[in-house]
DNA sequence: GTGAAAGCGCTAACAA
DNA sequence: TTGTTAGCGCTTTCAC
């Protein structure tokens, strides 16, 4: 309790403990990791002069002198609110497995290419990459120096390992859902060249197909962001879908803005399925019908598949891990409109009243 | 060019690149670090040997071996979307300095105290806190190991930097705003015991009285998010202003959402003003009039404090940085309608045609 | 301009 | 159980 804080100035290293406690340097570091190989009373005696030190041990130092570093870097984006999510998970995985995690961010003035240098230098010995934009030929490079595992991006290559959603059954679970509720006429916005984007495409077409409705097909450009998804509203206004199946939850929003102040009820003219089940999607007076990608799964596998590599298991498993999806009904799908459901588009304004 | 890419194993070090390039290991160091003291002919030789290797240099090393580790830890909240903004300025501010940043983040299951631990085992030079909620005692320990600077919240405690933004001149941008239009009925959403809400809380008070309508305050509780402005909102429907400033963008984005669903048009029936500037408020959509932060000049003298603290300069200087920030209009604030700017409240709503 | 020697803080291998 | 020796990859004297 009586950490004498120690001035400014020298750090405390362990040859400091050592010789407050009167014992050899490595004994010291033998308490301060717990390994076998002290008596009791030594560690007693060790333990309270580090205390009184106020002793941290330099990870740096460590982890050049052992051949491991057990430090996982990983590259997220500053901007993406999933990517919080899956940070969190990560810190909880890698808390778990006994590694650590060196972050290095993207944002508008740092590169992929950057985040990574920076991870190199500290000796990360493994990179897990959050949804990343770099071209699959430098991922192949990288994944010759280190395991790399890419997360919520589908990659074509056998050197590096991928965790992702599976998008296209994502769209199947809406698609169906909206099926369900006696939709025929469903729309997709989509996100573009967005990761994930085209199987998200491919998922609403292969869905409608299903149902025998590939000729009601209706593809809206979008985009990741609310903006995107407001321009997409209004393409919306003029088609008349009776639902609409969007690319993620941050354009689900401006979609919902726009429809709504344009006079068009949601679910009541118009249902709207987002994806991410995203903070924005839960909030009670969005209440987004979503597709949830479930990042703490993710973001175990994507570790334990960091580790496997490291630890040189499972090294002829599978390269692509592809987590389903669910789906989370809340306030914005329901049956369409009797009067809207068969007939053809029509100008509808509703009261709210 | 031809980087023949070294297989996975053993990194390759200065060792390796000496061998290669037929000259001692300092030698290497100083071309590596572009150091005086080696000709333009070895110089060619020893970069021409390092890229062929594919050599990088071990930072924990470098760190370990130099005096100064040239390190800045900076913990940041990985759900606040702000935080990204400032990450971004502290990238940039520190690769002006030639300093390096070792990210900690903060989730739902990692606490500021774990954060902070990592970042002194990291051998950080001094600590970087975005909206901390530690309490000042621990802020001040930390500072008496090396130095603080916290930026976004107000500390009172000589022993840590702050660098904020002046959140009561924020509100008195805002209300002056709010009264040139014409506004006399101006409520106030706030933040609880978030970061600078109290500051925001007393701007709006003392900008009301110094237009004489102290009289007409009205302190509506919010919070930080879009679901406490969403219940504000509940709120300021029955009371009726004809204008609210609120504490951040997020939750006047949800004041905003509740507002227009019960048909209350804004900015017609009611102008309201938000706080942050974020990306939310900048959607076309949105077009949120709100008090922006200087997130840039935030983050380059929260850095500049810092490398000033570790080169011991302006050791005497003000401990508190306070950043003015600035309105930006959009269209959620005009002027009040006639009828509504001297009548007390009344029920209203507008149809949308 | 270049190389040899020492050491940053720590841990692994061995000896006592 | 404990101490001694060596060395991780790098930078810093200090000779040559």
């Amino acid at each position: 309790m009586t950490e004498e804080l120690p001035v400014r100035g020298r750090r405390t290293t362990l040859a400091d403990v050592a010789a407050r406690a009167g014992v050899s340097v490595p004994l010291v570091s033998i308490v301060m990791r717990d390994a076998p190989g002290a008596s009791a009373a030594t560690r007693e005696r060790v333990r309270k002069a580090a205390e009184e030190l106020g002793y941290r041990p330099d990870s740096r130092a460590r982890m050049l002198r052992r051949s491991r570093t057990r430090l996982i870097g990983v590259v997220f984006g500053v901007q993406h609110p999933f990517h919080g999510d899956l940070v969190s998970g990560l810190y909880t995985a890698a808390d778990a497995a006994d590694y650590e995690l060196a972050l290095s961010a993207v944002t508008p003035g740092r590169d992929e290419r950057r985040a990574v240098a920076s991870l190199l230098q500290d000796r990360c010995e493994a990179l897990i990459l959050l949804g990343p934009a770099l071209p699959t030929s430098e991922l192949a490079d990288l994944a010759a120096r280190m395991p790399v595992i890419v997360v919520a991006r589908p990659v074509r290559n056998r050197a590096v390992d991928v965790v992702r959603t599976d998008d296209a059954a994502g769209l199947h679970l809406a698609v169906d859902h909206l099926v369900d509720l006696g939709h025929t006429r469903i729309a997709h916005v989509d996100g573009g060249r967005a990761p994930g984007a085209a199987e998200r495409r491919r998922g609403y077409r292969e869905a409608l197909d299903h149902h025998g409705l590939a000729d009601q097909a209706l593809i809206v450009p979008g985009g990741l962001t609310e903006d995107d998804g407001a321009a997409a509203a209004r393409e919306l206004i003029a088609a008349r879908p009776t639902a609409v199946t969007v690319f993620n939850d941050r354009c689900a929003t401006g979609v919902l803005d726009v429809l709504r102040r344009e006079g068009v009820a949601v679910p009541g003219d118009m249902s709207v399925v987002g994806f991410d089940d995203s903070s924005l999607a839960r909030l009670s007076h969005v209440a987004l019908t979503t597709v949830a990608q479930d990042a703490g799964r993710i973001t175990a596998l994507a570790v334990a598949r960091a580790v496997a590599r490291l630890d040189g298991d499972a090294a002829a498993d599978e390269r692509e891990q592809v987590i389903p999806p669910h789906l989370v009904v809340r306030s914005t799908t329901a049956a369409p409109r009797a009067d809207l459901a068969a007939a053809p588009a029509r100008r509808v304004r509703t009261s709210s009243a």
